[in-house]
RNA sequence: GGUGGGAUACUCAAGUGGCCAACGAGGGCAGACUGUAAAUCUGCUGGCUGACGCCUACGAAGGUUCGAAUCCUUCUCCCACCA
């Protein structure tokens, strides 16, 4: 079996693959190898190519996007040439795979806003540089914009079969539900995605494409459309959804989506939202997100069997993950902001330990003035530091002894926050909860 | 086009003149137990107020009534059946 596919199946990151022997899902131990061996990478020869798209239905990517976006660079480190696609003319129409509504379009002053920054993310994970096998990034617009609708039809439109697409999945769904129903766009879309397949296959010799589970209608219409207007047969592989052990979706928060972009999801909070990974995700998410090997894995495992509490792999997989997006330093903050805060007594902390974390950690300004004198009460200071949502929520968080003040409880809602209270003549640290915490800094 | 049914808080979903800021479930937040885990148990879950209470909210706009999520009128959207 190639390499590639050994890599990908024991980290379970193989969904469906279009050269299998057998049919969906030929994950693991199960797996018997290729029917149609997957171009492998060889001396002296051009790299095989393979991409995946990503539409620009917001201003950065979240979590979400990161398997297939890894699993990339997972082939470009095995020799294979990657190309991400940005989904300029995709994002205009708006995949109906997976989404159980129509979904209102995107303004073109948005998405060319939103290309311009997944681009940029993109460009950050993989190899543009690479002697053999330098990665590229494309816009799908380029080849899409310019064609009329008239050609399209007559030369895309024709290879498809209105009653196959309809069987798709992605479309039958919205078929069947009458509530929501589908529109010709979001139909149309399909097309627009094997076109891409086609193109790139005819100009940059592409021969593989993966995803997301839910591409596989999609990726397989590209396949028939390049081997009708090529006749080169090509390939497609999907990655699996990611779910959380209990049922929900991955990357999503009560705050919404984990963004990779530090000024929508700042790093201590993306550090902080792999180190809360559930025990039974833990090592899972390891194989699935990061790029440690095998044996480190199963070791890590063996220790966090042996000492769950340890949380040996949780802090290897948010440290990963942290240094792989954001990078080391800034990583290096946020898990020395989260060993002060979550270690234990503030009491020792000297100034110099306690100024760590204000580069991690959260941190809000307070206007110093309306903190002399009588204070302010505790209530309208949480409100500022964004912990609360409102007074009345305030007051019942504290009453319910939710609420610290320097690690303090304070049980008393009528509690008021004066100068004397700073830490260092400064800094005030709240904490909601267990795990809450916003450093308030008087100015 | 006709007939019938529906629209309730983050979601699902009760309520069909005052006892309704609205049963219940899920979600979320907090507490206990723990390991920033899970499971379990407890509390909270529109805003303002120390509290009495006040304000805003049951698709939209009007109306009836001492009093409306609940009754009437019109409108918008959805569903089902018929044409």
């Amino acid at each position: 079996m190639e390499p590639i596919l050994q890599e990908l199946a024991w980290r379970g990151l193989i969904s469906d693959f279009t050269g299998a022997a057998q049919g969906p899902s030929p994950i693991d131990q199960a797996w018997i190898g290729s029917l149609r061996p997957l171009p492998t990478p060889e001396p002296g020869k051009p790299p095989p190519t393979l991409y995946c798209g990503f539409d620009p239905t917001a201003d950065s990517l979240h979590v979400g996007n990161l398997v297939p976006l890894l699993a990339l660079r997972r082939f470009q480190q095995f020799g294979y040439r990657p190309i991400a696609l940005a989904g300029g003319a995709t994002g205009m129409v708006g995949d109906p795979s997976g989404k159980s509504q129509e979904r209102q379009l995107l303004t073109p002053e948005i998405l060319s806003a939103n290309i311009a920054k997944v681009k940029e993310q993109l460009r950050r994970l993989l190899d543009f540089e690479a002697a053999q096998n330098a990665a590229l990034l494309l816009d799908n617009a380029a080849w899409t914009a310019p064609v009329s609708f008239l050609d399209f039809l007559r030369d895309v439109g024709k290879h498809f079969s209105v009653n196959q697409m309809v069987a798709k999945e992605s479309v039958r769904a919205r078929m069947e539900d009458r509530e929501s129903g589908i529109s010709y766009t979001e139909f149309s879309y399909m097309l627009l995605q094997a076109f891409d397949f086609y193109v790139l296959c005819r100009d940059y010799h592409c021969e593989l494409q993966i995803g997301g589970n839910d591409q596989w209608g999609n990726i397989t219409a590209g396949i028939d459309l390049t081997r009708k207007k090529l006749g080169r047969t090509v390939y497609g592989l999907t990655l699996p959804l990611i779910t959380n052990a209990d049922g929900s979706k991955f990357g999503k928060t009560a705050a919404g989506a984990v963004w990779l972009d530090a000024s929508k999801t700042s790093v201590y909070r993306f550090y902080q939202f792999w180190i809360r990974t559930e025990d039974r995700d833990v090592i899972r998410y390891l194989k699935y997100f990061t790029f440690l090997s095998r044996e480190e894995i199963s070791g890590m495992e063996k220790q966090h069997e042996q000492n769950p509490g340890a949380r040996v792999a949780h802090k290897a997989l948010a440290r990963a993950m942290t240094e792989l997006i954001h990078g080391s330093s800034a990583t290096d903050e946020a898990v020395r902001a989260s060993e002060v805060l979550f270690g234990g007594e503030l009491a020792g902390v000297s100034e110099a330990t306690f100024n760590e974390i204000l580069t991690g950690a959260p941190v809000k300004e307070i206007n110093k003035a309306r903190l002399d004198g009588t204070g302010r009460p505790l209530v309208e200071v949480l409100i500022e530091a964004g912990l609360c949502a409102s007074k009345g929520q305030a007051r019942k968080d504290i009453e319910a002894g939710g609420i610290y003040v320097n690690n303090v409880r304070q049980t008393a809602f009528q509690c008021v926050i004066s100068t004397s209270d700073l830490l260092f003549g400064k800094h005030l640290l709240l904490r909601k909860g267990k795990r809450n915490y916003v450093v308030l800094t008087a100015r």
